[in-house]
DNA sequence: GCTTGAGCTGGAGTGTGCTCCATCTTCTAC
DNA sequence: GTAGAAGATGGAGCACACTCCAGCTCAAGC
């Protein structure tokens, strides 16, 4: 796969690619003859989920940590639950405030509405 | 109310409560004999609120413009309704992603206790 | 064989949202 | 009345996460 369609089918840019692979998110791929990344299938899935990790706020610098021990292998995988636990933490705690916030507007909607169903009956 | 009395119970610094002045987030205070600013009680509030739509992901141009609606009156609130509607389908859609991002972390932390689990057995 | 487009590299630039700094004034406590 | 903390101002600097650029190579179609 070439770079372009990696690309497409993350939904990231050709540049934020390389970005990653120059940062330790995404191992070096080979190259064809003329020297063109040459992607494996599978670094789709790996992709996609640190999309959805930084979705939803996992640092750049924690990636990068995630993605190094992943590297080391089996030898790494009591560390890498931890993060992952840390970081289910992390976003269990931004969901109740979402949450909240969410109540919050509804509330403040329905005010305004108030508000101007009061403004109109003038 | 002092500035610092303001950061302190608001969890913001200093500096941000009169950045969020000069970019129109708040209301410039009236000031004592001293110059210095002496905020009302209620700016608290509206202070909170501010925090909250901003950890909800609500840009800095956006609230600047829901300020400035704000401090034109009962004439803007049929705007200001629908700029925190608009937030509100925005809040839902990041609240879904969190969840399914939730469900995620805890089926990998699940596949990485058996993982050692599985290490551990050999 | 020439054009066009995709890809390559290293490095500079950008937008957001603060954060810090130098320098000055003012208040409070001793 | 002096030291030291707190506050003021204008403007520079920073961290994050990309994004863009110049200048080059390579491959495919006509």
């Amino acid at each position: 796969m070439r770079i372009s369609e990696v690309a497409e089918r993350t939904c990231l840019s050709v540049d934020t690619l390389r970005f990653y692979e120059k940062i330790g998110l995404i191992d070096p791929p080979p190259r064809d003859a003329g020297g063109r990344r040459a992607y494996e299938a599978d670094v789709l899935g790996w992709i996609g989920f640190l999309v959805q990790l930084n979705a939803t706020g996992m640092k750049q610098a924690d990636r990068v940590r995630y993605a190094d021990l992943r590297r080391q292998g089996a030898v790494t995988y009591a560390k890498r639950r931890e993060m992952l636990e840390d970081h289910r933490t992390q976003v269990a705690a931004r969901l109740e405030a979402l949450q909240a916030t969410l109540a919050l507007l509804d509330r403040k909607v329905a005010q305004y509405h108030a508000l101007e169903q009061e403004a109109a009956d003038v």
